[in-house]
DNA sequence: CTGAAAGCGCTAACAA
DNA sequence: TTGTTAGCGCTTTCAG
């Protein structure tokens, strides 16, 4: 590869000069600036990133953390954050740490070696102060880890009562909530919180299981939703979280020969692409990915630039309804 | 951030000793690594990879360009090259193409400006020519591209055959293939020409669909399953480059009343973890998509090390039946 | 308008 | 066993 000290060499000036004319910065006469970018073109030069990185302090690399981008949810929303990334003039660093608390300090540790310009966290298992310690822009995905750490969330409250009210609406009796783990402590709680809330004023029977710690597992969740049925053979109503979860309860309503909507209405959430593909389509609360996306990399550049930024960042969600209500 | 003459000073030795302990080699008193140690772990030191990137002149960053992590097949590919990588002590930089030609020739610069050891390529619409000036090890998914370059694909023919001849021996009289583009000269064409050989030779009545050149567009499948079911009503079998064309070819069934796997038999293609959620179950050819994410990153590590690598490797293909055959 | 020189944080001969 | 020194490729004062 090609070095500045080549291009400087060839055209016959110093690397100063080539330096000034990569940078467009300081004086330099348009004729030297001419043959230099030819010199450049001819070698196929390429600044090397790694020795601007180490003088200018700063390497135009995000970092991403997230539970798993194979879980649709997260793929999307990585989707995002990649592409505003790229659009902003950064780069994407992507890691997978399967909610595992001792695989994210590693990453973080890692991140921080690397010389990562900021972090965004989609997996959050570890336990405040170990955040707080992180010295480096940062911003967190549906968590609220201090007052001091900006986060992004969609509405979970309103999303939840969305959820519930248009299950009680068309009439379910008997309802029961699928939700993640509740001990994360993540944000999406609320849409527990809002189930409960809303269920209970009405007084309307209700059962809620939660999935366990570890990750995204389908054949827990296959577990999860049959032996609740088995359980509860009355529920005719479910309020999953996720579009993964709601596609499980329709599957074992085939298995079971329940039909949907009749005798089994079912609402999921994230809106994912999938979610439109399986018949009957599953009614859903969307969560604007696209927007989240937009906005991490957004908040996080704005704190590498130095400004302040809002630290409560809520984006509305959306019910979408679907033959299976 | 503490650097290493923080710590040199700290102990009271030079950045040399330091050094020493880092990378563990020359001699050190093992009371002096001791001390340095110490220090480290007060100071919270962690060295600063990119001045190691500089002088090593290696990254340990394997940069990965695919069309869109979004999509469920290169959503588990990448997870599984993620895992690998980090395994192996490399970084992901994770580009998305979305299949445009200019945005992959960015990318590209941009990883070798940021100086990465490898790109794995999983998306490839640029020419020949551009491939082999990278000067990089490189591997190639799904395209053979010269034979200087590695590159990972699966059985497709074999994945072709297996699914014309189920479709086959399951009585289907009319069968479509809706194939990927058919463009873009990658390996999964083979699918589409085991399809037309078995298919030719048994003498059935076919036809061949093929999908757009502009990325993983649902709306453009809904379009395009929904008139082919209208010129050509009597298809009873469909073999789908994707699982999610799969799905796709399903909803439409239901909701022109065809009954799957009565009137109509579908295979698929990839064997994503989603297959398995839908109703019938999808049955599918499954591409190994931990192994690829495994050989690719094994791949390219063995080029960076300077290792001579097998270019073709053809991962096995499984046929798995459920529902909707 | 251009160049000389220092230095980013680290590694690695070569000396001592 | 430890230190001196040069240098990775680039940016940036400060001179000229």
């Amino acid at each position: 590869m090609a070095t500045i000290k080549d291009i400087a060499d060839k055209v016959g000036v110093t690397v100063t000069s080539v330096s000034r004319v990569l940078n467009n910065r300081g004086y330099i006469s348009e004729t030297l600036k001419k043959r230099v970018q030819e010199a450049m073109e001819e070698l196929n030069y390429q600044p090397n990133e790694v020795a601007r990185s180490l003088i200018r302090k700063k390497s135009n690399i995000i970092g991403l953390i997230i539970p798993d981008v194979s879980h649709p949810f997260f793929g999307e929303v990585t989707k995002y954050i990649e592409y505003y990334a790229d659009k902003n003039g950064y780069k994407l660093l992507l890691c997978n740490s399967k909610l595992n608390k001792l695989k994210e300090k590693e990453y973080i540790n890692m991140l921080k070696g690397s010389q990562v310009d900021g972090i965004i966290m989609g997996s959050h298992t570890m336990d405040t102060k170990d955040y707080t310690s992180i010295k480096l822009p940062m911003v967190t995905l549906d968590r609220q880890i201090t007052d001091t750490i900006p986060y992004i969330s969609s509405d979970n409250y309103k999303g939840g009562e969305l959820a519930t009210n248009l299950l009680i609406k068309k009439g379910c009796k008997k309802i029961a909530h699928i939700s993640g783990n509740l001990h994360l402590n993540l944000l999406a709680k609320l849409r527990h919180d809002a189930f409960k809330n809303v269920i209970t004023n009405k007084g309307i029977e209700h059962i809620v299981l939660q999935t366990e710690l570890n990750g995204f597992n389908y054949d827990e969740y296959e577990q999860l939703v049959s032996s609740m049925f088995q359980e509860h053979p009355d529920i005719d109503g479910v309020f999953a979280s996720s579009d993964i979860i709601a596609a499980q309860v329709l599957k074992e309503c085939y298995r079971i020969g329940k039909s949907v909507p009749q005798d089994m209405k079912i609402v999921g959430y994230d809106g994912i692409q999938l979610g439109q593909l399986i018949t009957p389509g599953i009614t859903t609360i969307k969560q604007p990915t696209k927007e989240i996306g937009k906005m991490a990399v957004r908040l996080i550049i704005e704190q590498i630039e130095g400004q302040d930024v809002l630290k409560e960042n809520i984006l509305p969600v959306k019910l979408i309804e679907r033959q299976s209500t």
